[in-house]
DNA sequence: GCTCTTCGGCGTCACAGTTA
DNA sequence: TAACTGTGACGCCGAAGAGC
């Protein structure tokens, strides 16, 4: 297999356990680490919780933002209901549309001519066009959790922000310490990262008038230099959108240890209401 | 030291969505 | 509606690490 075959197939991976569950652990991509971060939080409740008390989420589709309710049957008999405070998920790169999955089937099982790899990508292409920038997405998050910075828009200089800076707010150290304690609590700093340099390079002219353009000699150059701009341009916002990506997983990343964390919290909650109201035996 | 594997970044293309 | 923008996909490259 090539150099590239191999990346190729990597990625196809990659989107596999985003799009379906993730339960190879053999791919070390961020977006896997994002996964993986989910599954943990997600195993913290279903390990501990079935232990103390039989829980029923209630209300877990109820639109977003919406806090579940929690019905938690304690043993005694009684059934105390509690407002949660994990948010219902939000789209994302994670969740992903389901007919992705069928197009992952589709993709890992072909090797065949070229006609149908053409319908193969455009179908692919459909899929996956139609989902939110990550600006958008993770300002949706920002507008239903506080603990989720928001990606600002550029600012121009008359805002007070210097020239290709923007602040935002960065995922803290919220990870378990070694001491098995959790070090935030949902807080976010504030930083500083670089906005994209939007002028163009010095020699770079803007477009003659196609008045002005007389000989076929003038339109091929011309032609050549829309499309270098149009290249420049474009290998910009590849820089910046890649930017946003990695922010936007870090973000991602964060809110997970920000929810393990509150998972921990009910947890505990959940214990000690059980201690409150179960019958004591001397 | 060499080869292979894995990873991350880059440039480019294609295309849906947005804007003027 | 044409031009522009944002982003997924792809192929390429170089760095780093592992195995020999």
């Amino acid at each position: 297999m090539s150099k590239c075959g191999r990346k190729k197939y990597m990625r196809t991976n990659v989107r596999q356990m985003t799009t379906e569950t993730v339960e190879s652990q053999q791919d070390r991509s961020v977006t896997h680490s994002v996964a993986e971060h989910s599954s943990a939080h997600m195993q913290t409740g279903q390990i501990s919780v079935p232990t103390l008390a039989q829980v029923s989420v209630a209300g877990s589709d109820t639109g977003r933002g919406s806090p579940a309710v929690t019905l938690v049957q304690l043993p005694s008999g009684q059934t105390v209901q509690v407002q949660g405070v994990i948010q219902t998920p939000h789209p994302s790169v994670i969740q992903s549309p389901q007919i992705q999955t069928v197009q992952v089937a589709t993709i890992a099982e072909t090797d065949d001519s070229a006609e149908s790899e053409v319908i193969d990508s455009h179908k692919r292409r459909e899929i996956l066009s139609r989902r939110p920038s990550y600006r958008k997405i993770l300002n949706e998050l920002s507008s239903d959790v506080p603990g989720i910075p928001k990606i600002e828009e550029e600012k121009s200089e008359e805002e007070g922000t210097p020239p290709n800076i923007a602040t935002m707010a960065v995922p803290t150290s919220i990870y378990q310490t070694s001491t098995g304690q959790y070090t935030a609590t949902g807080d976010m700093p504030t930083y500083q990262i670089r906005a994209p340099t939007t002028a163009l390079p010095q020699g770079v002219v803007m477009a003659a008038s196609p008045g002005s353009l007389h000989s076929p000699q003038q339109l091929a150059e011309e032609a050549t230099r829309k499309r270098e701009l149009r290249l420049m341009k474009n290998r910009e916002a590849a820089k910046e959108c890649r930017r946003r990506k990695k922010e936007y997983v870090k973000c991602l990343e964060s809110r997970v240890a920000v929810l393990e964390v509150q998972n921990k919290k009910l947890i505990e909650e959940l214990e000690t209401l059980k201690d409150i109201c179960s019958p004591k035996t001397d």
